[in-house]
DNA sequence: TCGATTGGGCACCAATCTGGTGCTAATTGA
DNA sequence: TCAATTAGCACCAGATTGGTGCCCAATCGA
């Protein structure tokens, strides 16, 4: 439904709020409460953050999670990569390339493949674009803009 | 899961199908045959589009589908936003801006939701900017090319 | 006129995905 | 020890998706 899923909304949420946090372990509950977030759901999705490395686990009573890397070195990309997988357009294809041929069997005559392949190119590109900093501190701060129309605000 | 639907593909296929052949009336038979395609699901999406004037229809022996305008002035967000609604990445917003307060209740303390729709916002103009005439004839044949990598290919 | 071919409408189904929860074990600091 | 935390895994209910059945309405050609 070209929609990212809630649990890729709930991991990017909590990496926002340990921007700038680094060494400073924040635990899920803090996180679920601060944002009203299901808890043990936000916990499944920091858990396979940490899986993809892109934050630092602890257990214990002082346990939690924090970023591996500074937030200019993370992209919104490398989350939803993490969390739902790369992307792809179509179900033939994977960000990979188009190795390891698809399961559509009408692949040989399909005459919209490579040009959907190249939109996803574009988005994707766009997402790794797109960096936790730039989340935090967006360039143009939009929510204090109102009346804007938003077919005239920039990427 | 940030992917198209099979009726959206479906869809792609058969106006690129039906390019260039104005005043011709297409038949989902045809289309389904050539594609090897599910008829029935084919005709669903076709009636579809035809709702949402983006295709003409005629019944009777021999009718079919043809496009309602030059495949210069059909883009893939049209067909997109016809098939499977506006597209939003998050739950909250719809393309119309983010009148009518989204469904989400973090939405006051989400600091995600307008970076999420500037993303958005990317993609869709993206969309728009891909026209059913640069399906059809791509201005890089990258089928054609061996080897390539992802990464250098351009928008 | 009549039959064949086409799209239109509507309901319906099975598989999959999604959001979310329960429970238990392992780890850690106080 | 105790409380708090993550890890692992199974499980569930609802939504979405891909796909089909069935009958009606229109149209053309014989
Ligand atoms: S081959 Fe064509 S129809 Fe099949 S998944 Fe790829 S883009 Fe979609
Ligand atoms: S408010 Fe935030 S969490 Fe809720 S749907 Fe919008 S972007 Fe997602």
């Amino acid at each position: 439904m070209l929609q990212l899923t809630k649990r890729t909304e709930y991991g990017l949420i909590a990496l926002v709020h340990m921007v700038d946090r680094r060494g400073d372990f924040v635990s899920a509950r803090e996180i679920s409460e601060t944002y009203q977030v299901p808890r043990r759901l936000l916990a499944e999705v920091l858990k396979d953050l940490a899986k993809h490395a892109l934050v630092d686990s602890q257990r214990g009573a002082t346990g939690g999670y924090c970023l591996v890397r500074p937030a200019e070195e993370i992209t919104v990309g490398e989350v939803v990569a993490a969390l739902e997988g790369a992307p792809k357009l179509a179900g033939c294809e994977t960000l990979e390339a188009s190795r390891a041929g698809g399961e559509c069997d009408l692949e040989p005559s399909c005459p919209i493949r490579s040009p959907l392949q190249r939109i996803r190119e574009g988005i994707w590109r766009q997402m790794q674009r797109t960096t936790l900093r730039s989340l935090v501190e967006p360039v143009f701060h939009i929510t204090n803009l109102k009346h804007v129309d938003p077919e005239s605000t920039l990427i």
